[in-house]
DNA sequence: TTTGCATTGATATTAATTGCCATTTGCGTT
DNA sequence: AACGCAAATGGCAATTAATATCAATGCAAA
């Protein structure tokens, strides 16, 4: 599903919250963007090039918001600061390799998992939604530089 | 193999790094606690209750070294602030299913990503080292409480 | 013992995120 | 179309994890 500003519209007052211009302006960017994972100061900055006047504090809300209806996706890369992209769990799922010399991330998507997640459940008391998968090693570039291999 | 304070001396002594009181002392701590995560926090308070006089710079310093030896593994549940475990790599893979609800972290083992380590390498271009897999979702606990099913 | 260098502990600093609050705005209701 | 009000916003203060700084300490080799 190409997720469509409408579709934002109609998550958000299903759960009573209103699609103001920030918020639709927020949900521009990622909807740009394609499939990059940026961080609130990321967004912040972008989305003040047009719009001097948007608060950081409504940035992140709005990042927290579009998370919880499950449009975004909150990320931890490990280098102290979240990441946000479209989530577009239902299709396939999106993991990340993370490059453990100059921390460049590049995604990856793949279907393996979809039946762990079953079994994991049976043999846990837990009831999985969702997961997340990421891979360390050392990207091309560094590679070159440095003997990793 | 079940590390041992000498074992850590041996690794620390590789690289040049003495084994100090201080160290031994965080160390010991997760060798007594088994297979828990804990934060820095956690480790200071822990360790101040028979040592006073330790320093919370320290048992970062201490955390950090011992995660780049391998002895210990960093990890991030997303609430803000880092845990730290055992290594227990090579044996088998622990992951963690933690609740979005109470934030709960769940340990488990399982070593049905070893292979598709090798199946991702082969697709990009990444010399992959490390992998971490995160399943979310509801504790039992949480469950009974709320209707997450 | 003295010198050198890693380590430590206290504190200052940084950086991401959240809290607070007065003001504004969207939107259903008149 | 104007009203009323809760929701949302923006600016800034506060919080919190983690790192940097630096003088003091302590171990190891000469």
């Amino acid at each position: 599903m190409p997720l469509s500003i409408n579709e934002v519209k109609k998550l958000l007052r299903a759960k009573e919250y209103k699609l103001t211009p920030q918020r639709q302006i927020i949900m521009q960017v990622f909807l740009d963007i394609g499939d990059q994972h940026l961080s609130a100061e990321d967004v912040y900055q972008i989305v003040k090039q047009k719009h001097p006047d948007i608060g950081l504090a409504t940035v992140y809300r709005t990042l927290d918001l579009l998370s919880d209806l499950e449009v975004l996706r909150k990320m931890d890369f490990g280098d102290g600061r979240s990441r946000f992209e479209l989530n577009t769990a239902g299709t396939h799922q999106h993991h990340h390799l993370i490059c453990l010399e100059c921390g460049a991330v590049e995604g990856f998507d793949d279907d393996l998992l979809d039946g762990l997640e079953q079994v994991i459940a049976a043999k846990s008391k837990f009831k999985i939604v969702d997961h997340q998968l990421k891979f360390y090693g050392y990207c091309q570039a560094c590679r070159k530089q440095e003997a990793h291999d």
